[in-house]
DNA sequence: CGATGCCCCTGAGAGC
DNA sequence: TGCTCTCAGGGGCATC
């Protein structure tokens, strides 16, 4: 999403902000278009799952995709990009107009989405980002990293890398999807995994995300990218929503079990997965 | 400390 | 066609 996104925000003026609703999952920020217009966004970084967009007022604009949230782009011609293709207009609840003549639109049916505006100069101490583990795909991230975190934790695997104060912004789909290339059962407590299945787990999550950024993203659902296009990692899950099919582990022939921990679905191979 | 369940909200799909 | 039920890329909070 951030890299659909920055070419047409970074360096951009918004012109214009239409706020179509008080809240989200919560309240706007106090005077938010007001706070956005005018302003010039200076970069698009992404830090977890959140979007970051520096600004030149010195406020950051802070944005949590939630689990249905989705920007898009529309282009200066229509016909350039898919208008929040397949999204139902009823759900866009902010739109954002830039200098070079693009609407970027907030679609949101759930809203479990969320937005700030967040001193940029503070933003490393504000509660969002305070205490969040590192970024999985970035140069601090490791086994050793695991190797810590997983010290003397009775709690499950699974529910342990959903933790966002341990690896910063893996969700549902990524974690059951390295659990399955590094062949731990996501039951396991973490405190009990060895050296050599933690770092099997760290490259395996490495590894998983890096794959589906390169495709685009997963399309499940309502997520696309930002210029409407469709991502197309769902194609290569391996366990993610195969409850009852086949293992697709070579010669396996177990079959891919669903069981909810902490009140999400894992999918896995209880006969590959240890 | 950890497990569980409920909550926010809307929609899709299955089964009857 | 319509109803009811379950489930969904997240995550905060209460309870036990």
């Amino acid at each position: 999403m951030r890299r659909g996104l920055e070419p047409h925000l970074a360096g951009a003026r918004l012109v214009r902000v239409d706020q179509r609703r008080p809240d989200l999952r919560f309240p706007f920020p106090n005077d938010f278009a007001a706070r956005l217009k005018g302003a010039r966004v200076m970069a698009l970084n992404r830090r977890a799952k959140y979007l970051l967009a520096p600004l030149d007022t010195g406020e950051t604009l802070v944005a949590h995709l939630g689990m249905t949230g989705r920007f898009t782009v529309e282009g200066r011609t229509p016909g350039d990009f898919h208008y929040a293709a397949g999204a139902d207009p009823k759900h866009t609840h902010l739109v954002l107009v830039t200098d070079g003549g693009i609407a970027i639109s907030y679609n949101d049916a759930r809203r479990f989405g969320y937005m700030a505006l967040i001193p940029t100069a503070s933003l490393d101490q504000s509660p969002y980002f305070k205490g969040l583990g590192p970024e999985p795909l970035g140069p601090e991230f490791g086994a050793q990293v695991l190797v810590h975190a997983f010290a003397g934790r009775r709690q499950s695997v699974k529910v342990t890398l959903l933790d966002q104060r341990v690896v910063a912004g893996l969700g549902n789909i990524y974690v059951c999807e390295a659990l399955y290339r590094a062949r731990i059962n996501p039951e396991r407590q973490a405190g009990d995994l060895s050296p050599a299945e933690i770092k099997r787990l760290a490259k395996a999550i490495i590894s998983v995300l890096a794959a589906a950024i390169d495709a685009g993203g997963s399309t499940l659902r309502d997520y696309r990218s930002a210029e409407g296009a469709l991502g197309y990692f769902q194609h290569a899950f391996q366990v993610y929503g195969r409850e009852d099919e086949p293992c697709l582990t070579p010669r396996c022939n177990g079959q891919v079990t669903r069981l909810v921990q902490g009140g999400r679905s894992s999918f896995f191979c209880r006969v590959c997965q240890r």
